[in-house]
DNA sequence: TGTACATCAGTGAACGCGCGTTCACTGATGTAC
DNA sequence: TGTACATCAGTGAACGCGCGTTCACTGATGTAC
């Protein structure tokens, strides 16, 4: 073992689940600081956490899989903010609010850029087919669904609904990925001011 | 060396520059067959061209110059596709050749996945700050701006060009991207159709 | 109460692998005198 | 014309590295009788 590791104490009887949110708040980490998929290896998760590599094992049947729960989190982080916003600014009115999201998931997406290219930038999630239903991004689209269908006054989600807010959300997502590669800083202002631009246009119709 | 190994007769005196142009090409294949970076290992390369590992190093610095080489036609080859669609449909008048072009760029993008993704998916290429000029995106913000501008018959780029064309881009992008993102797989006709939904409500204010 | 056993939460050493890169070299082709 | 040398286009072996994964194990804590 390496100088400077401090090892992590053991968890107590019954508390063994506690190493499973420290692997994966460590994974997180690594991601965030390194920002490629790579620097999630179990070794550095290991070293992160203060465990040998082989723990892991106990928690997570592979590497793959540990990559898989990270992505999950991260869909779920991500998700949950949206939600958040809404229900913040939902007493403003539903257009209001969807202005609100949206300028929301550019700021998460500028906040958490590496977990953001982990959600989006690399290969699919593997999941079997069978499963797609289950796959974490139909979280994501059902809260763009629910957003413009509320400014509809619309309840049961409409085709065109659906149809606008995969647009919308799509459109959004180029914004913030396009200023992700292009070779200089995104601005924050100027990402809010083309987010809002596209909201008018798209919900216009 | 391994059993089933080709090796590359080498060039003649003076053709030494034809090896530079196979390992590229090689480098593409190993990049579109596996969908991720980490394929493109010089070794790996080497195996493809039927070389030795070293001889990479007679023409590309290390690896990741030879990663920005591969970029870099990417970058070349879509520019290069973009603009040729534009002259085959600039006849029919600047919208209609903008509304081909908008359609090539998806196409391009969903039977080209990885060397898409390599340009947008992954980090930006590493250039340093003071050269960001000369990065080969550029270009490609270039192509768009041209459109949107003769669509306006403005020959001079005005600003609201400049910040349409952008948006216009950004959106396409992030159509594309996200359709790759979902897990099943992106109907041409389908992306084809949202692109031209789009063009429809950017170019209309 | 003691004691044998089961379970939990891990560890340490080892495996084989592919990788980027460096080094000193080789053989064919051209060139100066 | 011959011959010494320069250049070109590579090669083979080796380096040290970090990785995923497997294996047999250890020590603390709980439980049945």
């Amino acid at each position: 073992m390496a100088e400077g590791f401090k090892r992590r104490t053991p968890s107590q009887w019954g508390e063994g689940g506690a190493l499973k949110a420290e692997i994966l708040a460590a994974a997180g980490r690594l991601l965030a600081a390194a920002g490629r998929e790579d620097a999630v290896s179990l070794r550095a998760v290991a070293r992160e956490v203060g465990i040998s590599a082989p723990s892991i094992y106990l928690h997570f049947k592979d590497r793959s899989d540990l990559v898989a729960a990270v992505t999950q989190e991260a869909y779920e982080t991500l998700v949950a903010d949206l939600r958040a916003t809404w229900d913040r600014a939902e007493a403003a009115g539903p257009p209001a609010a969807l202005r609100a999201m949206a300028q929301r998931y550019c700021g998460f997406a500028l906040e958490n850029q590496t977990r953001y290219r982990l959600m989006f930038g690399l290969e699919r999630v593997a999941a079997p087919r069978e499963h797609s239903p289950q796959h974490p991004v139909w979280l994501l689209s059902g809260v763009w669904q629910d957003a413009v269908a509320a400014c509809r006054s619309a309840d049961p989600c409409g085709e065109r609904d659906r149809k606008d807010a995969l647009l919308l959300w799509s459109a959004l997502h180029g914004i913030v990925a396009i200023s992700m590669a292009l070779p200089f800083e995104a601005d924050r202002e100027v990402i809010a001011r083309r987010a809002d631009d596209l909201l008018d246009r798209v919900m216009a119709g």
